[in-house]
DNA sequence: AGACTCGTTGACTGACGAGTCAATCTGGCT
DNA sequence: AGCCAGATTGACTCGTCAGTCAACGAGTCT
């Protein structure tokens, strides 16, 4: 495509697109200008518009790209027959907490932006998100069937449970509601499991959790 | 306050402000302009501008208004003593849910432009919105300190999945993901207590579930 | 050197839409 | 009737900003 021609030369497109990470988190993708996103990429502001069509173009390409990278992770847990239900469930926790904390302005991004503007933008990834939804829900299918799972909750509703508890951490992190440290990041993965797999009440007669 | 001279007139008031929950929910806070709410409302343009200061302030309002009352409900259900834990968290999703049945334009505009816009709108709120989160912590604090749900699970974290799950439950009902009939609304208020309460996995000792 | 291509620039345009305001209406009161 | 206060109207202003475009630069090839 574009800049592979020089080998030397930065790759401008790459440089906007990440700009438009740092802008679209700080100051939100409608209170923003095209301008902003040029200047803190150190660019006039005509170049956006050689490489993208649109401001909103730019929000569709960072979107696409990182979702399909997790639909990936989560079609790949999946097919890890060596994993428990629980533990599959923790991979797909674990994946999507560390791409908050590898990058947090990319996430913050899509899931204010995109994934929770239900109106606008969202709509037009319907689609794609629901794929994700799937995706979990199929890690539920497969321990309901094989009896791990209770039967009377639906794999899609299970699913949706998860996923937005786990959203909803991630937007409490980036609402400043809860600390971020290394710590608190690798216990949110245990802990959000246990609360949706384990449930938060103790074991019914008192059993010490699964023993055998 | 306005149109309270004369008894038999409509109140334009609140008249515009119903006219606004059926814009925002229909195209968005930002992709809608001033006029479709005066439209929408059979009012002129400038007498929006009469009972408002601006455009966020009628979000504003539709927000303060209701969460309020979301917020008086769960601490009235808190304070009831004769519920158990689970009981409480049953009464707080029933209510919610029953909420957006009631009123699915109004929570889709607050769920969509408020709580879940991190940036812009949302940040105003903020305080308001983590009250809710409290005072479901509160819940589960109580439910801890008497030993009914578990000590390894922070009341705050606990919070935030609980809801997050629920908010994901209304955003999939918005979004059309899952179906919306009366039955699953009522199903849903149990299973998503049964989900984050008792969990999804089966209980540890093949026990079937509370017996008491 | 001259010509050609593609990256780069930033001033400019054109549309859009929030908010203003002077004029008009309505109904009550004296 | 004449006056007043508050409701109602909608044309207009004015700033903002997405998107355009003509010009300029920097390599490359002949």
């Amino acid at each position: 495509m574009a800049a592979s021609s020089r080998p030397g030369a930065v790759d401008k497109r790459r440089l906007i697109l990440d700009a438009a990470i740092t802008v679209f988190a700080r100051q939100g993708f409608h209170h923003c200008r095209v301008s902003d996103v040029a200047d803190e990429a150190g660019v006039a502001y005509g170049l956006v518009y050689h490489y993208f069509d649109s401001k909103e173009q730019m929000l569709n390409e960072l979107f696409l790209e990182r979702w399909q990278i997790m639909l990936d992770a989560i079609g790949e847990i999946d097919a890890r027959d060596e994993l428990a239900p629980r533990e599959k469930l923790h991979e797909v926790a674990g994946f999507i907490i560390d791409s908050y904390r590898h990058e947090p302005d990319l996430m913050k991004v899509i899931i204010v932006e995109v994934t929770r503007a239900a109106n606008s933008f969202g709509r037009l990834h319907l689609e794609k998100i629901s794929e994700a939804y799937g995706g979990i829900a199929e890690i539920v299918e497969s321990a309901r069937r094989d009896g791990t799972f209770k039967q009377d909750i639906s794999a899609q509703f299970a699913a949706m449970c998860f996923y937005g508890a786990i959203e909803q951490l991630l937007s409490a992190w980036i609402f400043d509601l809860l600390p971020q440290t290394e710590e608190e990041f690798e216990r949110a993965k245990t802990l959000v499991v246990e609360a949706i797999c384990g449930g938060l009440e103790v074991s019914p007669s008192g059993a010490p959790a699964v023993s055998g």
